[in-house]
DNA sequence: CCTAAAGTGGAAGGGGTCTTCCGCAACAGT
DNA sequence: ACTGTTGCGGAAGACCCCTTCCACTTTAGG
């Protein structure tokens, strides 16, 4: 028979886990392993042990933030109101950067062999293909938008929130009214043309995530 | 009378700076003083010299830069159509992350204490008022866009080239459309209201510059 | 040429982070 | 209560970057 798990050792590990929700939410995935740990209230080993690689610990920290955004994205899909939906589902996306810095990382980077990242990621960008089509089909969104301007979004709404900061975030809300109104299917000039998607993709960050 | 200055040493300056100037380019002004060193064929030692902070080197790499881009706002301010002169910037403006990793960071940072870059950088923003006055004067920029917008736009653009690559400069022409489209004055939607602008700067990254 | 001064490069020191190691403490099962 | 095992925490080592220091080289001027 295996032995139960020992308590303190469970408690430990959910108490890292808290503690990287919180501080990469804060400054992002690339803050000290040590800052995590003191703000766990373990020592370094224990959080080494349980998480060996860095990717590791991002991977169990967002693996529910990444499955409510493609929640998310399903439920914009099915809205009622297409252009709602669209609308929402962008506002949504954009203001993560807002709320939790780390994930805003997450979303721009490639987790190679991190299966629950990628598998929510991949969700819910097949939402977001469903949701375009409906939007366009409704008239409502221009014909040349691209689901796959989406990280583009994403990079660009991330970037403004470098410096995590109330004006920024006040500031970007704007950015998010100019892009929502760039979209309205009444813009027709013609975009630049999109690189093809594989060379977007191949150009996001890539970060081999083990997972021992 | 003073003596006068070594050939060598003159010709390391400039070599540092060339070096500085590809560097700072491709990786951003973050990058390690050693490899502008190496790069320059000259030791740490003398590089530190002649830069005793980062910032020194920042400040002398990218003065031309930035007077260039003040020289390109009142270029664009005297166009005699403003709206193919505020594309034409922003378009510009946009496209520095592409090709000066450096400066764009530059541009999104204030350097207090360094003086020609901080008038050079004032300069632009006041053509670029100019301009924004004669492009919404001419009925082509709606009303409510902000001179202090153009931060966020390189904010924005500024992280979707985080990662440096083909494809998402590629992209990045796509969100130049976007914002330009978005700007125009036949879009009536109101936008969400922007920051104090004492509040916007605040919030740029900040380094001190001493320039010794 | 010769010399004093100016300039050079590399090595050593200090701070910070990641990783490994190991004696010790706490727990589950009896 | 006792005990074998599991897990703990901090210290030590490695690495990277910046900064300081100093013996040596190169230059300008006589």
């Amino acid at each position: 028979m295996s032995r139960q798990p020992r308590a303190d050792a469970v408690r430990n590990r959910e108490r890292v886990l808290a503690a990287a929700a919180e501080v990469f939410g804060e400054a992002g995935i690339d803050v000290p392993m040590s800052e995590v740990a003191r703000r766990a209230g373990v020592g370094i080993a224990t959080l080494i042990r349980n998480f060996p690689a860095r990717a590791d610990l991002v991977e169990a920290t967002f693996g529910a933030a990444m499955t409510d955004y493609a929640d998310t994205a399903t439920r914009a899909a099915a809205d009622s109101d297409p252009w709602a939906g669209f609308c929402g589902f962008i506002g949504y996306v954009c203001r993560i950067p807002q709320r939790d810095r780390g994930f805003a990382q997450v979303l721009t980077t490639m987790f190679t062999g991190a299966e629950l990242l990628e598998a929510q990621r991949q969700r819910g960008l097949r939402e977001f293909i469903r949701l375009v089509r409906r939007a366009k089909a409704a008239g409502a969104l221009r014909a040349d938008f691209s689901p796959h301007d989406l990280p583009l979004i994403l990079l660009a709404t991330g970037g403004v929130m470098r410096t995590q900061s109330p004006a920024l975030a006040t500031a970007q809300d704007r950015l998010i009214g100019y892009l929502l109104q760039a979209c309205a299917a009444s813009n027709t000039t013609p975009l630049p043309g999109a690189p093809p998607p594989r060379d977007l993709y191949a150009a996001l960050e890539f970060r081999r995530g083990g997972q021992s």
